[in-house]
DNA sequence: GTCTATAGTCTGATAGAC
DNA sequence: GTCTATCAGACTATAGAC
């Protein structure tokens, strides 16, 4: 039986891992500091979960369901440019309120997404290729530019990601203010010319 | 004095650094793999370089002329649309020719840019700051859409660094192929319509 | 369930022979 | 200059008291 102390700490040792891992990646993130910031002891934190690779494939899983959402919403029978730039704002909306799960995910690519398993590499994959396949479609159709539709995906991706990825390099150009300003308004600009037929 | 001998050797070991601490990150990488990498003993490598830290910030150091030099070529008499297109043709160029340093630079803003030095932080600001600055003259003259000069340093950055930072991911949705297949084609169709006025 | 103590391993760096 | 040997500290994980 799970008492509500066990998932209240389950869920803390989970936030911290998430803080730790996504700024240090997996190796340089150390139980000590993921048991301080979980305000637990070390041994506490392995009684919950069975290693430290545990407590990473945890997070990754739990990261796919919120990760792959916005593509899964895809709609093939709705109007192109709206589907696309809908899609768009909500990856950006994860770089806004997910950012530590952007990062933990891009340094895990990073490093040849050596922990990233079967399951969502290749649920990832198959739908990018039906997602493509529905591009292509709109495409064949006139009712979108001839674009590569696996570059159209990688471009949202890389566009959205990079304000929570490179955060930290924006903030220190920008003085300090949020990377986030302004990006809303500059990628619906860029996709309202990039998909106009 | 300097001989021969000692240059092949630190070009041996900073080139193992950079495969290994592109690939682990800073804290991930261990003296042993590079060590490895390099072909020789672990206190001979330590021999050429104080300390692990002493490496890292060789190869970011070394990392800052080759990372700003398409964008000081940027020319202020020139025309926008090919001055922008031909900044991110030689950005992506970077990633095909230097992805490694690409994923060193990404690894060290990914945590949070905490061994970047004031110079390299100073002197990539101050020339955004030029670049953008060049962007706002062509808009207010009305040879650019108006569009936020950061955000489209950004969005180059962005678009030209993933092919090499995600590479891992890309290959693996493309079935291994080379993650900058199209790539060109792509980038200049989107910057094409983005600027067009 | 949570703690202290610690085992066993890895890691950065140094000593000293050659 | 390069090696073997090794130190001191940090690390993951476990043992065992409570």
């Amino acid at each position: 039986m799970t008492t509500r102390i066990q998932m209240r700490n389950r869920a803390r040792i989970l936030d911290a891992a998430l803080e730790v891992f996504s700024q240090q990646g997996f190796r340089g993130a150390t139980l000590d500091q993921i048991a301080a910031v979980a305000g637990l002891s070390k041994p506490n934190i392995l009684y919950y979960f069975d290693s430290k690779e545990a407590m990473h494939r945890a997070l990754l899983d739990a990261l796919l369901d919120v990760w792959l959402a916005p593509l899964r919403a895809l709609n093939p029978q709705g109007n192109p440019q709206q589907e696309i730039i809908g899609y768009m704002r909500r990856k950006l909306e994860l770089s806004r309120d997910y950012p530590r799960e952007s990062r933990l995910f891009a340094n895990e690519v990073l490093q040849g997404a050596p922990r990233l398993s079967d399951e969502i590499s290749g649920g990832l994959k198959s739908l990018v290729d039906d997602s493509a396949a529905i591009f292509q479609r709109w495409i064949d159709a006139g009712r979108l530019p001839p674009l590569d539709p696996y570059h159209l995906i990688f471009s949202i991706w890389a566009l959205t990601q990079h304000y929570a990825d490179f955060g930290a390099q924006i903030r220190l150009i920008r003085d300090g203010a949020d990377p986030l300003d302004g990006a809303d308004a500059y990628l619906e600009a860029l996709f309202t010319r990039l998909l106009a037929v």
